[in-house]
DNA sequence: TTGATTTCAGGAAAAATTCCCATGACTAAA
DNA sequence: TTTAGTCATGGGAATTTTTCCTGAAATCAA
């Protein structure tokens, strides 16, 4: 057997990386567990310790995970990223995984099946959860793509999307990304072309029925439908 | 000091249940840990055991955190229960509370904060966590409610809010409410400044998490309003 | 009646958005 | 290697939308 794997952790609750360690420290392939809050401080770490994996969460204050893996590839190509989130929707899985990352689980699984993707990215492979692997496989089967229109998105755009989303300013949402003011006028228009929608309220409408936005009290809406 | 203090832990994720346990068992003061995935199992843990505490994640699957609130509560009104949430808008913290639990901490804390919020939440008091209860103090000071700022609006600025909710441009809502298309500017800036909002985005935001959807007749409207 | 509030809307100014264009980077195909 | 295509980035000018200020008419409670 050779060395053991080291790890980098990059997590903005103290809580959510302590249950990482506490599975990570039951097998004992496993060797230094090195932890970030953030994106930023992530590739620093990365450079100082160079890690055989980056567990990844991808909802992160700051740069957000989507933007702290493209950096971290673009620094290291051959980077091994994990995605751990708990988003289930497949929008998450294709964008990640276009962005660079090596494997996808959601956070309701096993420390084996957390270990075993863990196993399989930092020996160079890939790993997507099955359950998700199977919807996928679905659909690229049945022709629909993923979540239609959203799909058709650049990466640029679906980044720009999300925040828009989420109710920040065109100024807002440059300034998040670092960009701008104009370029993100212009993804703007772009995304409202490609959904075929004129507002910002319809667009943060799209993005709650794909479930991209999380609503929080779905029981309650569920009950207003009925 | 009486008995160790029994814990019910109610999260999806089972690495952040490991999280919990972690930092929990760092303090002799707590004794059993149970665990549930979800609302529908927590109910029946807890009357099974009979714990000291509950602490729940909000954002589950199934009945989700609001609902499984309001099910522990009407069985035992006395429940003490601790949300422990990713997210830091108050709008939760006061529908939370209002729901019925006993304290609220987002996830990002230290141990401490954590064991801070359980002791006082297991003997009988609240804690909200520090910061939010901050924010929350100053918003009800400057008379701004919180989350039912939409009680605020007039008759008519609220059917503006409901259409351009539903992702009408300005246009589109004039003609359908027979007015100036400056007429419904103006009152759309005065929605926005009455919710503290600044794009459509958030505007349909606020309308969905408070389940206002396609309420387009003022008879529904009335309802509404009481 | 009086004062407060709401509704409506116009004009001028400010801000946001669109549209068109150009650059550089990258990729895939010929 | 050349070519063509896409993507990300942003500038400039024109356009559209929004804000802010103003006032008038209507309603309502005291």
């Amino acid at each position: 057997m050779t060395a053991k794997i080291v790890v980098l952790l990059v997590d903005d609750h103290a809580v959510v990386r302590a249950g990482y360690k506490t599975f990570l420290s039951l097998s004992d392939k496993v060797g230094m567990i090195y932890e970030a809050e953030r994106g930023e401080s992530a590739c620093q770490l990365y450079n100082q310790y160079q890690p055989d994996i980056v567990i990844m969460d991808l909802s992160m204050p700051g740069m957000g995970g989507f933007e702290s893996i493209r950096r971290l590839v673009s620094r290291d190509a051959h980077c091994k990223i994990l995605v751990s989130s708990i988003h289930n929707e497949l929008v998450y899985v294709t964008r990640v995984i276009k962005a660079g990352a090596k494997g996808y689980i959601t956070k309701n699984n096993s420390p084996e099946t957390l270990m075993a993707a863990v196993y399989q990215v930092a020996s160079g492979n890939t790993f997507i959860e099955p359950a998700l692997a199977q919807q996928l496989a679905i659909n690229v089967a049945s022709e629909r793509g993923v979540s239609n229109q959203i799909e058709e998105l650049s990466p640029r755009e679906f980044d720009v999307f999300c925040l828009l989303a989420n109710g920040l300013t065109t100024r807002d949402a440059a300034e998040k990304l670092c960009l701008s003011y104009k370029t993100v006028c212009n993804h703007t228009t772009a995304i409202k072309e490609k959904l075929g929608i004129k507002t910002l309220a319809e667009l943060a409408l799209v993005a709650t029925r794909q479930g991209i936005l999380e609503t929080f009290d779905r029981s309650s809406m569920a009950m207003l439908e009925k």
